[in-house]
DNA sequence: AATCCGGGGAT
DNA sequence: ATCCCAGGATT
């Protein structure tokens, strides 16, 4: 097999599709993924949705989250109509929270300057929040079937390993080279079935670890097959040390049940979602509510701790218990402050380590002692 | 160019 | 425990 340009003899019409392309969708056509849920029906909104969902996530894990959020909202127009924290709420545990607010802002965009519906041109569709160069092409791609590279984590791998390409594919150098690879191979046909080949065959077949270069398509052209270098392409992140905070997490829970949540700040981790009253310690933890109140009426109990990780700084979170006994006075005018009965939090916007420890937390009808562990 | 932004799957 | 995933925005 070759891989790039044929000398055409001048009277035959342009080659379209190199053989990487050819041999990648031949391979597509028995073994690549036909039933994933945004390809039924294929819509430029269940495209974008999935693309946008599909952002550092993995497949499995978005899927179930997908149907939720078609269900719930089956079209562009009925995201744009609904209120930012449903869209949250439906977006709660999968990360990465900023798209959910892009992809919402995105929505009203089309509404009041496309017409309703998602641009089909690069440049508009690149411009919009939340959509990238390879957001974009895949978009296009896949529900317009126009030409495009996309540039993924799947078709890095691909392409770094087919063509022996050294360093790692964050430094800007290597990924100007990729890009210029992705789009060398990238046909001018079938090019809905190609981008999805491609990122199937990184899935499946050219694996991070263990490729099954047997099963692969274009193993007889791979240089790093051919020179025993998959298993050092592409090349890793420098890692660094991740440092970790420590924080402290409050559980004011009163009489009834109900648990006093924030609103998080517009920037920062977590921007904008309800999470509990939290701080470097007790105190600053305590500090937005009416502590003498609050303290003078309730129990406070120690819960376990316990750690989450980020992608460049890990959490030591120390959970306290604060359980009223008596009503708490209602809360002054403040739309980022409120209470909420356990069933009420299904549907909120909250970060996967407080929804758990949520939901961990002992009843209120028995005394909260102290865990004697 | 480096950092921020989450959560979880795979090993 | 470590890597990294259908990346993009910000600094």
């Amino acid at each position: 097999m070759r891989v790039g340009f044929c000398l055409c003899f001048p009277f035959e019409p342009a080659i379209t599709m190199d053989s990487f392309a050819k041999y990648l969708l031949a391979w597509f056509d028995v073994h690549g993924r036909s039933n994933l849920p945004w390809q039924h029906p294929r819509t430029p909104y269940r495209v974008w949705l999935s693309e946008v969902m599909l952002q550092q996530t993995q497949v499995r894990t978005v899927i179930p989250y997908f149907e939720r959020f078609v269900l719930a909202l089956p079209t562009l127009i009925d995201l744009a109509n609904t209120p930012q924290d449903r869209v949250l709420g439906l977006w709660s545990g999968l990360g990465y929270y900023s798209r959910a607010r892009n992809l919402h802002r995105c929505a009203q965009m089309c509404v009041e300057q496309h017409n309703g519906e998602l641009p089909d041109a690069m440049e508009a569709l690149a411009a919009l929040p939340g959509i990238g160069r390879s957001t974009a092409a895949a978009i296009l791609a896949q529900a317009h079937d126009q030409s495009h590279a996309i540039l993924d984590g799947n078709v890095r791998r691909v392409l770094a390993r087919f063509h022996g390409l050294h360093g790692w594919p964050g430094q800007s150098a290597v990924q100007a080279e990729l890009w210029r690879l992705a789009e060398s191979h990238t046909p001018s046909r079938r090019v809905a079935d190609y981008t999805q080949a491609i990122m199937d065959l990184g899935a499946l077949v050219c694996t991070r670890s263990k490729p099954r270069c047997s099963e692969c398509p274009l193993s007889g052209d791979c240089v790093a097959r051919r020179e025993g270098l998959t298993a050092q392409l592409p090349q890793p992140k420098p890692q660094k040390k991740i440092p970790t905070r420590e924080l402290t997490m409050l559980i004011v829970r009163d009489h009834e049940g109900r648990i006093l949540l924030e609103r998080r700040p517009p920037t920062g981790v977590w921007a904008r979602l309800w999470s509990l009253p939290q701080g470097d310690s007790l105190e600053s933890a305590s500090q937005s509510l009416s502590a003498a109140h609050a303290f003078a009426n309730g129990r406070l109990s120690v819960l376990p701790e316990f750690a989450h990780a980020f992608s460049h700084y890990k959490l030591k979170v120390t959970p306290m218990l604060l359980q009223i006994e008596t009503p708490e006075p209602k809360i002054a005018d403040n739309p980022d402050r409120d209470w909420f009965a356990s069933h009420e939090l299904a549907e909120l916007g909250l970060p996967a380590p407080v929804r758990k420890l949520l939901a961990s937390l002992p009843p209120e009808t028995e005394p909260c002692e102290p865990s004697t562990a």
